[in-house]
DNA sequence: CTTGAACCTCTAGTCACTAGAGGAATTAGG
DNA sequence: CCTAATTCCTCTAGTGACTAGAGGTTCAAG
């Protein structure tokens, strides 16, 4: 059996963090020691590399509570899971092309010469945006 | 004299948003009525647009109190907030670019055939990712 | 004047962690 | 076995950028 240390010495996530997805629903030890000691088996471990991963990919912790919550050939729920996270991520790319260009330009307003700084007017200015900002 | 109210129908930062600007030093009333309500003055309007645009861009609270801060001509260090922000647009659209690619791999993994979900194995499987991901 | 809308402060919550206090259990080395 | 160091525990509270709601006051319009 391994113990909390373990887990996070093998996939990388901290101790605090696995706390944090036992309190989250995510992943239950298998049982504690008399010392009241959190004891995981193997697949303990292997559910917390399939969170860590999914974390890694931007899954929300709500999305991965419902991938967990999936019998292994549940294709007709997991897929949307994976389409509509895609979907989002390329949302998020184009709305940080978007300020990406934005900022460019207002880096691009100082030339470093004497008298009003155009960087900061240009932060002030949302009308020479190409189109409204939305959050990435 | 403009109420808090007013601000907020005239740049779409919501009220209690405003408040908190004002309490993490971004943004003061110019005085308050007898019955203790905020009043502002154009140029807090203009302030708070600042703010909103900045935010927009993506900026820091932190970020932006510097901004603040700086006298209008102050380009050396308006500058590098820009600069040093913009750097970290394009990291982060590098990272949600390697996440795209490997939720499109994912997403492809099934084709809705019976059997074990190809897409819910590939979420658990860290050893397929083209390198390690990062958090954008 | 009355009423409804807008304002106030304060507390606590969201999300995904993170940090630290105070104490107990386990492990490793002598 | 003893001891010290390491690891573990629960609990509380904090981060950043908001957001929500309770309970009360003020303002503005009819």
């Amino acid at each position: 059996m391994l113990s909390i240390g373990d887990l996070s010495r093998r996939t990388g996530v901290k101790v605090p963090t696995i706390r944090y997805y036992e309190q989250m629903g995510l992943l239950q030890a298998e049982g504690r020691t008399d010392g009241n000691q959190r004891r995981y088996s193997h697949a303990g471990l292997e559910r917390l590399a399939f969170i860590r991963h999914a974390r890694d990919l931007g899954l929300p912790i709500g999305a991965i509570r419902e991938l967990i919550a999936l019998d292994g050939s549940d294709c007709e729920k997991a897929h949307p899971i994976a389409t509509l996270h895609l979907l989002d991520i390329r949302r998020r790319i184009e709305a940080l092309r978007g300020l990406e260009a934005e900022l460019a330009r207002i880096a691009a307003a100082c030339d470093g010469s004497a008298g009003a700084c155009r960087t900061l007017a240009a932060f002030g200015d949302h009308g020479k945006c190409a189109r409204d900002h939305s959050h990435p």
